[in-house]
DNA sequence: TTTTTTTATTTGATATATCAATTATATTTG
DNA sequence: CAAATATAATTGATATATCAAATAAAAAAA
């Protein structure tokens, strides 16, 4: 019998990372030269333009600079496109161009495919006592 | 109601993320310059002192390259030792330092209220369905 | 035993993580 | 309003992540 308070974290951190390498595996698939963060950034943009680095940042659970250099990356790739803010100088004007909604349109049904298949034989309710506990950890953590 | 499927991954990791945070700040508080990955891999050598450098990889989920830079870095530091290995002459025997020992011995208690603090409020049961809903979603990614 | 294949580790190149310091702009305070 | 403070993003330094290629030794096959 194992202790599982000694093992939980284990088991998290294992199941996200294999998570990682296996989405990472399906979306090389269909688009090349994209990470699992990419696709993060571009699906958040995506679903709210507004969002400065920061703010992104904080989502993605990265740090400033990271995420500088991240979306550099993507702008050289031409996923993104930063323009001015005239109504915040400090902060970017973040889009995503025709080529990252294109990548994101590709990658959409992928994404779909790599939870079902996560999930599968796992019930609703399993899910959210999963999301139940891991948020009382969260709170503890505080 | 938020779709549990669409937001499992993103509580996961943010989950370890948090609770990676929550532990090196604790351990700050008792050993200088010292990482969760780095504590890890003392503990793990503390346990099983004959393991190579690619089985400790394994279990701190890495890859051999990262794990020759952590190692040279923690020999640096005197945390470790790295000596032949006469029975097979690829790999290293790596060694804890008594410096190596005593961080660890410092560590222990916090690692123990780390846990209580993660864990408090959730029972044993709760923990083992969080283990086990886990290793389901483990088992369909194979 | 020699050759071939496999395994453990290292190195190089590039991306990301993290912290501290810097820069430019906004906001608040006196 | 000017000065002080706060915020968003960048840069530099160092560590880590990841992949591919190189090295050296061990194991398997010829």
């Amino acid at each position: 019998m194992t202790i599982p308070s000694k093992t939980v974290f284990y088991t998290i951190e294992k199941t996200i990372k294999t998570y990682r390498k296996f989405s990472k595996q399906n979306f090389l698939k269909v688009v090349d030269d994209i990470t699992i963060d990419q696709k993060l950034i571009l699906q958040y943009l995506n679903d709210y333009p507004e969002l400065s680095q920061k703010e992104i940042a904080e989502l993605v659970f990265k740090d400033n600079a990271s995420l500088t250099r991240m979306i550099d990356l993507m702008v050289n790739k031409k996923f993104l496109k930063r323009s001015m803010n005239n109504k915040d100088r400090r902060r970017f004007k973040i889009e995503i161009t025709l080529k990252g909604k294109e990548v994101l349109n590709k990658l959409e049904p992928v994404i779909k495919e790599n939870r079902e298949k996560a999930f599968s034989g796992i019930t609703e309710e399993e899910l959210i006592q999963l999301n139940k506990t891991l948020n009382k950890i969260l709170s503890n953590l505080k």
